[in-house]
DNA sequence: TCTTTACCTGAACCATTATTCAGACGGGAA
DNA sequence: TTCCCGTCTGAATAATGGTTCAGGTAAAGA
């Protein structure tokens, strides 16, 4: 044990609040259906079944998976009639998946 | 339901192959004590038993979450004597810290 | 060699999360 | 109003994930 790392590095670490704020973003994003929609929604504004269809899930799961991604923010929606169309909520989404699929190319 | 929109965004779905390692990559971003440990080595080199005092975790919980981050090539190691040292396994990590960090600021 | 320190592993237990089903709500059309 | 369609919700079950404990390996020192 090395004692003076440890002082160093600790004021360094995530504070509970914020370090659990992130994992709650990161969850939301931990899950192929959800990735799944987002890549859907990357494309064009879709409603709830056209999302089901696309992607060959449950409506009603989808349902439950949006709300998810509502929660983090990560889509937003408008009521057009009996339809619900969601969208990509903001561009740090797009850039982030470039981030990540860089990373994951690399063997 | 508008089948011609289904149709149009069909090929731009994620294949299930790829959505699964990318939630993969993200689950292992998905927990605080994680994102805690990743922030102490943004700083620094440091070894499990340092890691553990740092974010105050049990050693074999550390050991545990280590394994996960380095499945996802997050982190990488070096053994010298009795201490392994783990750090920061590449850069794409702290560009991807800043674009979430951004996405959490508004509000 | 024997002991100690640092680290890793597997299994058990507990908590969280996903999926499905049934039903409810809300808007539009008959 | 009544019915249908699209969407949401809550509860039950199944699956996944985290922590702890006990034990096991590897390296350094006595």
């Amino acid at each position: 044990m090395h004692i003076d790392n440890v002082r160093q590095v600790q004021p360094e670490v995530l504070s509970t609040e914020k370090a659990q704020r992130m994992a709650e973003f990161f969850s939301a994003l931990s899950d192929p259906h959800r990735l799944k929609l987002l890549s859907a929604l990357a494309h064009q504004e879709l409603c709830v079944c056209d999302l089901a269809a696309a992607v060959k899930m449950g409506e009603s799961a989808v349902s439950h998976q949006l709300r998810v991604l509502r929660s983090q923010r990560l889509v937003k929606y408008r009521r057009q009639g009996r339809n619900v169309y969601y969208s990509l909520a903001d561009s740090h989404i797009a850039a982030l998946y470039r981030e990540v699929a860089e990373h994951l190319e690399e063997s």
